[in-house]
DNA sequence: AATGACCCCAACCGCACATTA
DNA sequence: ATAATGTGCGGTTGGGGTCAT
């Protein structure tokens, strides 16, 4: 006879697994994440339940939009790291590896057209103030879609827009994909090579203005049927008391 | 108002590493 | 020592929302 298992569930969440999720993450703590998608009845793997909790559900998190200083922290420390989102996000208190791997993704490949286009305009009518900016063919490869509202500046110029309009949009949608050329463009646009990501790694070395993320964690009392592992250990700082009122507490947030 | 293009972000996937039995 | 299991991380995808035409 063959156990007819319960298909895995996937894709959006609803309220109901979000509030069956906080229940047992508050039973049973924010580890054990097989355990939790098991006895919870959500039919979702262990993964999926960690993912939507640090993600979404965890009380420290802090929604909305990037801040100014924030935003700069995130440049700095992508330019000392690389693509170490979650450590990065580990300077950002409520900020999580996949929001500002997001964030990165959409508004410094925008920035970095933005700048890419000012250059390329610069270089243009400095080189040769003969030729339109159709028969360029730098130009040709410009995102077609610039000018949007969200857009860090105004490009201002109508013709060069109207140029832009480009045909092959597919393959221009391809070559934006590729992440090595965002890093490239951005390090280009910034006039610096890009350096490897540890070169100049200090644990130290980049306290800016935010304070060491320090995310609540759960207090494993003696009756507790867990335990921290020596690397979860690490990656907490000691929190005292938060038993009483742990998401009353849990608040910082910025400077 | 309809439609297509684009953006944003939640969620998934695969891999690597750590821990446990 | 090692296989199995659990967790963390970076990369990618897909759907819904928004904007321009």
């Amino acid at each position: 006879m063959k156990i007819v298992q319960d298909e895995i569930r996937r894709g959006p969440w609803t309220e109901q697994e979000d509030q069956q999720l906080i229940c047992h993450v508050n039973l049973y703590g924010d580890r054990r994440w097989d355990f939790i998608a098991k006895v919870s009845g959500l039919n979702r793997t262990g993964k999926s339940c960690r993912l939507r909790w640090l993600n979404y559900l965890h009380p420290g998190l802090k929604r909305g939009k990037m801040t100014p200083q924030e935003e700069k922290l995130v440049i700095e420390l992508h330019s000392k790291w690389g693509n170490r989102w979650s450590r990065i996000a580990r300077k950002l208190p409520g900020r999580t590896d996949n929001e500002i791997k997001n964030y990165w993704r959409s508004h410094m490949r925008k920035k970095t057209q933005a700048k890419k286009i000012t250059m390329l305009l610069a270089a243009s009518s400095f080189s040769n103030s003969r030729s339109s900016a159709s028969d360029n063919p730098k130009l040709h490869a410009l995102p077609s879609k610039v000018s949007r509202g969200d857009l860090f500046f105004d490009v201002g110029c109508p013709q060069i827009s109207a140029s832009m309009e480009i045909k092959n949009k597919e393959r221009e949608r391809k070559a934006e994909n590729a992440m090595d050329d965002i890093w490239q463009e951005i390090a280009l646009s910034e006039g610096k090579p890009i350096t490897p990501a540890n070169e100049f790694y200090t644990e130290d070395g980049c306290n800016f203005f935010s304070p060491e993320l320090t995310w609540p964690t759960w207090e494993y009392s003696a009756g507790s049927p867990w335990k921290m592992h020596n690397r979860e250990q690490k990656m907490f700082l000691p929190i005292t008391d938060l038993s009483s009122s742990y998401y009353e507490d849990i608040e910082y947030f910025g400077g």
